[in-house]
DNA sequence: GTAGATGCAAATTTTTTGCATTTAG
DNA sequence: CTAAATGCAAAAAATTTGCATCTAC
């Protein structure tokens, strides 16, 4: 697992600072099975006792979009969440009443991007999935 | 092609008032081949003269959410769209640089959903699923 | 030493809410 | 007529930005 040094070689490799900052971002992000708002990411900074300013971390957040080590999906209404770019990607299922996560196994457009690049003439650079559910422990009450 | 009384009919019999506004927005969302934010359709319903704040666009919209007749998706940075809730629901490919959205034939979830299902005891309510890529005019420049 | 990163406070943007007024049924 | 829908203005929530200060390189 060295996934960690990994990260903030890409940050570094691209030509940016490799701060304390950027650097807790990453780890936290790697330590999230699912994927985080802005202000969680935030929350378990301070909590680490590695507080960085909100704007910071959006910042940081929007850097790492741009170089696509950070990918922008939105769940909990009008909430910005991310999720760190690793190589085997995921899909989460998310319970539409508690709002929990769950990770999927597999990934079912594989494959299917060539298809849609051959139809439309777009070069695909990715997808984004989300399943909506009911969680078991919601569903009992 | 008797949709639109037929979404009419989805908000008076749920024991809503048929108004105007609402009339607009679910007769904006049918014509719509792609996703709308609530301020394009504030605009929309202004300009085909049918005005209404936006607050009672937002209103509308999150009373057609909570009865199934529209589903929210994010898409263009953190700014709820809007999509009307049909029978043969579609995904959509989105251009990075421009923003352009273009519908997608099939859904690669069909049939998929009973076997998630069975795996994690959610009750699948439905799924979201938008494809990223750069359209053929965007690659030009 | 210097360009780049951060913090803070203020500004913007998006969405929600309170309350008086209007309207569909 | 009356409960429900709307408009308006104000509040709240989420994100971005300007600028002075700090820090990685």
């Amino acid at each position: 697992m060295t996934k960690k040094v990994d990260n903030e070689n890409i940050i570094s490799r691209q030509g940016y600072r490799n701060t304390k900052s950027r650097a807790a971002v990453v780890e936290i992000l790697e330590n999230a099975e699912i994927p985080l708002s802005a202000e969680d990411i935030y929350l378990r900074m301070k909590e680490s006792g590695r507080s960085a300013s909100l704007s910071t971390v959006y910042r940081i957040l929007e850097l790492m979009e741009n170089n696509r080590l950070v990918e922008r999906t939105s769940v909990n209404n009008n909430k910005a969440m991310f999720t760190l770019v690793r190589s085997g990607h995921k899909h989460h299922l998310i319970c539409t009443s508690c709002h929990k996560m769950v990770a999927l196994g597999g990934c079912p457009l594989k494959g299917l991007e060539s298809d849609i690049s051959r139809e439309t003439q777009f070069d695909i650079t990715g997808h984004r999935l989300e399943v909506y559910g009911i969680c078991p422990e919601c569903r009992k009450r």
